[in-house]
DNA sequence: AGTCGATGGCTCC
DNA sequence: TGGAGCCCCTCGAC
């Protein structure tokens, strides 16, 4: 075959303009009149490519010669690639395509600036027709099983005041967090490089991390409940941890990958994870869809692995129910939520199966009477169960609360408030749930990322959190067990709230609060004897300038060596 | 200041 | 069922 010559010269070069920007000749807007649909570089040099090939056998293209380039600087939307309107922050305040379903509802016709969901959190939630049905008496009977439970508080104590942060505590993104069971002051913090940080947060400069435990993400973590000095983690690595607080001196209970990698088809990930003390069993689930059990007397992998999802699909989340253990939920991707008794679980057991329009990030039984599920799916809605006795076909309400998150996030997950609320005298257990939010708000021109506290009987927003000095999301956040103090993992940083109401005064000393960890993974080519905390702080401090005029309520410090 | 990379889930074929 | 391509209000390193 002879060859062919598809381009004998560059073509012409059209340059479009907006028509309210600059100048543009005769020729050129004629070229724009004719030009339906601009097209970007790229698409225009496939055009022409093909009228070249035309040229070869076309008549008429011969007479018109070589289609022209159009190099278009007409304005376009980023998301759509259509003129006439742009996406993108505006300032503090990010605007949506209107071309593109609701960011926040999914739903076509508007979009996140007028989502009526945005306007009002409990918009379109129907009221659950029980929600008062736990009385006092039973509360007293509850308080009798269970005498741990705190005496009466006032309703919504919301810890909201930074009271004390570590920036950069981690080298990678915190993943999970865990409060001490019996220390109080005591954070566990994982991360995504599988490192296991242990905060004293009175004490706030002395960081402590575990480097060797977990060689990828630490994905949960449980305390062990015979032995609160011991913690269990599992890990994208596929293995479970039984770490020593004190000593540090980690052992593997399980390895998923004995054969260590031999491509992304084979390596299991482990991400759910939770103890059953009455039976004495770790209850992991890998990215297969399968639950293992190890038995945490032995430290030995018990039976054989069980497929509780949908064969291939990561099982992200387990929580035993904490009245009745044998109770076991899980969730994953494959859009639901399941309800099995461990005491006959096999494939195809389960009890219930709560279906979900997206992928499950997470669900819990309520902390103290376990009859209420909480769920938090990927299609921007947390989904409540009012009781496992009752309807269990859909669910009790359905509030529409940006988590739909970007995939080099932590996956935001939706936490009960562990401690009891009281009410106008009427008792509410189990009604508040604290969870991150993905979309940002425009505060004083800052754009920040809040922690919703969401009153889950109504729907109702009860408080946002947000602070100018934190710009990042911070999607995994944990409530204290005992106290009003809630932490959060924001980035690689730890946060701690406190409610702004209890503070005291701060002693001088106590003045250093938030404090910056040295990075001292990476030189950056400067000069010897430079100190990089001060230049952390002012490349934060400048960060924290860019997006607010407001000064920020706390002052970044050093970690004395 | 701009670019790049890590990398999950969804849709389409 | 599996792979390609697309979506991208991130974050930090370079």
């Amino acid at each position: 075959m002879a060859p062919q010559t598809r381009r004998r010269a560059f073509p012409n070069v059209i340059i479009e303009r907006d028509t309210d920007s600059e100048q543009s000749s005769s020729e050129e807007d004629e070229e724009e009149e004719e030009e339906e649909d601009p097209q970007t570089v790229e698409e225009d040099e496939r055009l022409v490519s093909d009228n070249a090939e035309k040229d070869e056998v076309g008549s008429e293209a011969k007479r018109k010669g070589k289609a022209p380039i159009t190099i278009s600087l007409k304005k376009v939307c980023k998301v759509c690639k259509k003129p006439g309107h742009e996406a993108g922050f505006k300032g503090a305040t990010y605007i949506d395509c209107p071309m593109k379903p609701c960011f926040l509802c999914k739903m076509p016709g508007h979009t996140t600036m007028t989502c009526p969901h945005r306007v009002a959190t409990e918009y379109g939630v129907i009221p659950a027709p029980h929600r008062n049905a736990s009385n006092p008496l039973e509360y007293v009977f509850e308080r009798q099983l269970r005498p741990s439970i705190r005496p009466i508080k006032p309703a919504y104590v919301i810890p909201d005041e930074v009271n004390c942060a570590v920036i950069r505590y981690h080298s990678r993104r915190v993943t999970c967090l865990e409060f001490h069971p019996t220390k109080n002051n005591i954070l566990l913090s994982g991360d995504k490089k599988g490192q296991i940080g242990v905060w004293d947060f009175r004490k706030v400069c002395e960081k402590m991390v575990y480097e060797n435990i977990h060689s990828c993400i630490t994905n949960n973590m449980r305390f062990n409940p015979t032995n609160d000095e011991m913690i269990y983690a599992a890990s994208s690595d596929g293995t479970v941890s039984c770490t020593d607080l004190e000593t540090g001196l980690s052992l593997s209970l399980m390895n998923l990958n004995p054969d260590g990698w031999q491509g992304p088809n084979s390596w299991k990930m482990l991400y759910g994870m939770d103890i059953n003390l009455d039976k004495g069993l770790v209850l992991v689930a890998d990215n297969f869809g399968f639950l293992h059990l190890v038995d945490a007397r032995s430290n030995n992998k018990t039976g054989e692995a069980i497929l509780i999802h949908k064969k291939g699909s990561k099982v992200v989340g387990l929580h035993c129910n904490p009245v009745q253990p044998d109770l076991l939920l899980s969730c994953g991707n494959d859009h639901f939520a399941r309800i099995w008794d461990m005491r006959r679980i096999e494939a195809g057991s389960s009890l219930y199966d709560l279906a979900h329009k997206r992928v499950v990030n997470s669900a819990y039984f309520s902390p103290l009477s376990g009859r209420k599920i909480l769920t938090t799916a990927q299609d921007n809605r947390l989904r409540i169960w009012d009781s496992i006795f009752g309807n269990m076909d859909s669910p009790s309400r359905e509030i529409v609360h940006s988590h739909d998150f970007n995939r080099h996030l932590t996956p935001f997950k939706a936490e009960w408030d562990p401690k009891v609320i009281v009410l106008w005298k009427v008792i509410h257990p189990e009604s508040l749930a604290v969870i991150g939010r993905y979309i940002s708000e425009n505060y004083n021109g800052a754009a920040l990322h809040p922690i919703d506290f969401i009153d889950v009987s109504t729907g109702q927003l009860v408080a946002e959190l947000m602070d100018p000095n934190i710009t990042t999301i911070s999607p995994v956040n944990k409530l204290h067990p005992h106290e009003d103090v809630l932490a959060s993992g924001s980035s690689r940083s730890l946060f701690i709230w406190r409610p702004k109401e209890n503070s005291e005064p701060m002693e001088e000393k106590d003045k250093i609060k938030i404090v910056v960890c040295k990075t001292s993974e990476k030189k950056r080519g400067r000069k010897s004897g430079d100190d990089s905390d001060d230049s952390d702080n002012e490349a934060f401090n400048s960060k924290v300038k860019k997006f607010t005029s407001k000064k920020p309520d706390w002052k970044l410090s050093r970690c004395p060596q």
